[in-house]
DNA sequence: TGTACATCAGTGAACGCGCGTTCACTGATGTAC
DNA sequence: TGTACATCAGTGAACGCGCGTTCACTGATGTAC
């Protein structure tokens, strides 16, 4: 509004703010770890040697300071996976990329465990993800799908690497269109419904491990999941 | 200790407590479906006009009750997926059986989403489940490794439906032989292996849309989710 | 450049509520002789 | 069968703690003239 050329860019101030709300963030993404998605505002305000008010400064309740966690640990997931895919020089090594993205998101769900169950475990009780996630959280399943349709569109796939026995229902033909949206939208209904069963069996593994259920089952994990991420390249056909 | 064979095999009190104990956990569970892991007490003495001190003649601390809700529900759904399975009359329609069970799991868990959340969801923080809790945990794996062991006995399975490209490293054959335990001692790593596969395509589908992963991505679920498990029932080779 | 005013971050007290767990107790139900 | 005693379920008060959120306030930093 006003058109000072000689302001900085971000006053003092502003900056200031950003780093303050930077370090809440920081310190409530420590208290995830030990108390999970009941994050209290009044330790976190103690551990910053602040008094608990002092945070509606900068967050109108609890709700939107985990909000903006999630939103935050969506993104970062997201960077990170975008990263692994784009570290593959060659574009048309699919399955290069695929294992990259997929080793990615485990790695980033291991080094990050209370942030990946803050978006992929249960849903907190009492708190509604406002619309605000979405965009943030479709992050990772973009690059994925992307692999398919560089895939596609270079000729490399025509369809998965294995065709289902029973063809698709008309309802979920209809679904596929639905779930590939405008990010590849010429990919086809076959080889979509084979990428989901991928990014099932993908948040389905890192799930299954990270929430216990492997003990006593699985040991060599890397491995396993890796075979895992492999057999589902197969499927695809990369 | 006392052979008294004039006793009731279980006297009033025991009877009584015994009531007491299920309703506790009955009403307990309803205040899951709000509250999730972090269940209170007091409100559950509460809503049985209780005074909350009472409950501690039957639960030693919250973290006895909550054990006791995770048991029960691991093997509610065991025997709901048991029961599903076993009304498969054909016993040699595996198939028929994966199916049949895998809608089993599904169901319960759209029917109990809380008590789904809390035995497959993200850990219940500062919470330790006790070994007591993996007996009834195995329930429901068991009921599909048997499918696949009663195929292979037959003779009607040789091997999975689909042979990975990338071979088992060493590391995940050890694991295979882990994972089947003495439950289908003679099933092939390959096969296991699939099974595996299968087992997190299942409980990750359950999962994502469960947890609200699905939304705005796959409408037609009930049709979905039965397709990716014929999907898997391929892979497997049923 | 200097001054008056507005904005903003952080304080401290308070409201009104919640929680798990312990403990001495009452009164009813069961047990042993 | 009747009585004395032991067991057990449930009470009510208390301990010591936690929480999110509001509100009037102080004092520092920024803005406009």
């Amino acid at each position: 509004m006003c058109n000072n050329l000689f302001m900085p860019a971000t006053s003092i101030r502003a900056r200031v703010r950003a780093e303050m709300t930077a370090e809440i963030k920081a310190v409530a993404r420590t208290h995830l770890a030990t108390d999970g998605a009941n994050l209290s505002l009044r330790a976190v305000a103690r551990d910053m040697g602040m008094v608990s008010s002092a945070l509606y400064r900068y967050f109108a309740s609890r709700d939107d300071l985990l909000t903006a966690l999630i939103i935050d640990a969506y993104n970062d997931l997201g960077e990170t996976v975008e990263a692994a895919d784009a570290a593959v020089s060659d574009r048309s090594k699919l399955r290069e990329r695929w294992l990259a993205a997929t080793r990615a998101v485990r790695g980033w769900a291991i080094a990050k465990p209370a942030e990946y169950a803050l978006i992929y475990g249960s849903p907190v009780p009492g708190y509604a993800a406002p619309a605000d996630t979405i965009v943030a959280a479709a992050r990772t399943p973009v690059v994925l799908a992307r692999i398919l349709a560089d895939g596609f569109s270079a000729g490399q796939l025509s369809g998965p690497g294995y065709q289902p026995s029973t063809p698709l229902s008309a309802a979920v033909a209809a679904d596929m269109a639905l779930a590939r949206g405008d990010i590849a939208p010429e990919l086809p209904d076959e080889l979509m419904f084979v990428g989901l069963t991928a990014w099932i069996q993908l948040f389905g593994a890192v799930s299954l491990e990270l929430f216990g259920q492997f003990n006593n089952v699985i040991d060599a994990r890397a491995e396993f999941f890796d075979e895992q991420m492999q057999l589902m390249a197969d499927l695809m056909g990369l």
